[in-house]
DNA sequence: CACACCGTTCAATACGAATTGAACGAAGTA
DNA sequence: TACTTCGTTCAATTCGTATTGAACGGTGTG
């Protein structure tokens, strides 16, 4: 953790109550930042919610700060994505007046979640879009911008591209009846 | 697109036979690459695969960097890229020594073949690694590195894991089912 | 055999986005 | 009211990686 203010010991996570940095939890980490790099999300919220996954207490932004070393900014950004996603909960702990987080351990729920608030609005926004694109083709081909064959050619092509969502979008149910 | 060698005529794509830049076009390529982008992927992949989907006849590289506006190397990789996943075929055209390129359009079986390919075998490559966590965790416990209550809280998350990603690849057939 | 044409490669660059440090405000504490 | 303690915000920086330009090799052509 870079501390703001002065230094006070070197990079010692001494205030991080659990057993620091078992080998374990830590390779936990690097695979869950390594997933989310690779999907295109930043590899903090992977290794943030890497590290609570495994954490026997709720920590606070500072044990993440420390655990992981990076800023507290970053930790501060990340847990809010987190909580925003539901995979981590802020939990309420009466003596201090620290924010502490806990994962939220039902993986499946969390992506049953995700398919729902993410992937499908975009599915359906996608649809939209084909939608339009068919439209803004025959306007195109009633304005002789495009000839006869090519605007075929076209045209089945978008439809394909509609009966394939269309398909996507059917998968929701499945999605739920599974996980 | 930027010639290599002195330049002829400022970018005018006029050597690209299809019907340059119809707004159909324009705006798949567009969504085409905004998509890629958001899942991590260049975009240029799937402008480039948005322009072949809508051509056609198939395409030059020299084609596909005009009608992007991108570098003759980028359009290179690209589309050896996506051959390499079958999104694309190389096509013979008798009387060029060109490399001519051609959308394949059947997307249902090019997301069953990402799922195969790349999903799947990603996905059992996460069940070796809760594996190896499982292994390294009781290891750890026997070296009294971690003590009971924590390690049995551990234990437990990630049997979680383990369980979820075994959900996960259960879902297979049933994908090939679907598309 | 020299020459033009094409696709590939690779080091350099450009670009987007994640991360950071410092400043700030709110809320407790003495 | 001065002084910590925390979390947030935001401009500046860093970092990964997509993209490019130039050089190269290979293959037909005159």
């Amino acid at each position: 953790m870079r501390t703001d203010g002065d230094e006070v010991y070197p990079a010692l996570a001494v205030s991080l109550s659990l057993s620091v940095a078992s080998k374990t939890r830590q390779e936990l980490i690097e695979t869950g930042g390594n997933l989310c790099r690779r999907v295109g999300l930043p590899r903090s919220l992977g290794q943030i919610y890497g590290l609570l996954f495994l954490s026997n207490k709720p920590l606070t932004l500072e044990d993440i700060a420390a655990g992981l070393d990076i800023s507290k900014a970053s930790a501060s950004v990340g847990t809010r994505q987190l909580a925003s996603w539901g995979a981590v909960r802020q939990v309420w702990v009466p003596g201090s007046r620290r924010d502490y987080f806990e994962a939220i351990p039902e993986v499946a729920a969390l992506l049953r979640k995700a398919y729902r608030d993410i992937v499908k609005p975009r599915l359906e926004a996608v649809q939209g879009r084909v939608e339009h694109l068919r439209t803004l083709l025959t306007e195109e081909r009633e304005k002789g911008v495009i000839e006869a064959e090519e605007f075929e050619f076209c045209r089945s092509r978008l439809q394909i591209l509609a009966r394939f969502q269309k398909s996507l979008l059917s998968f929701a149910p499945w999605v739920d009846r599974f996980l």
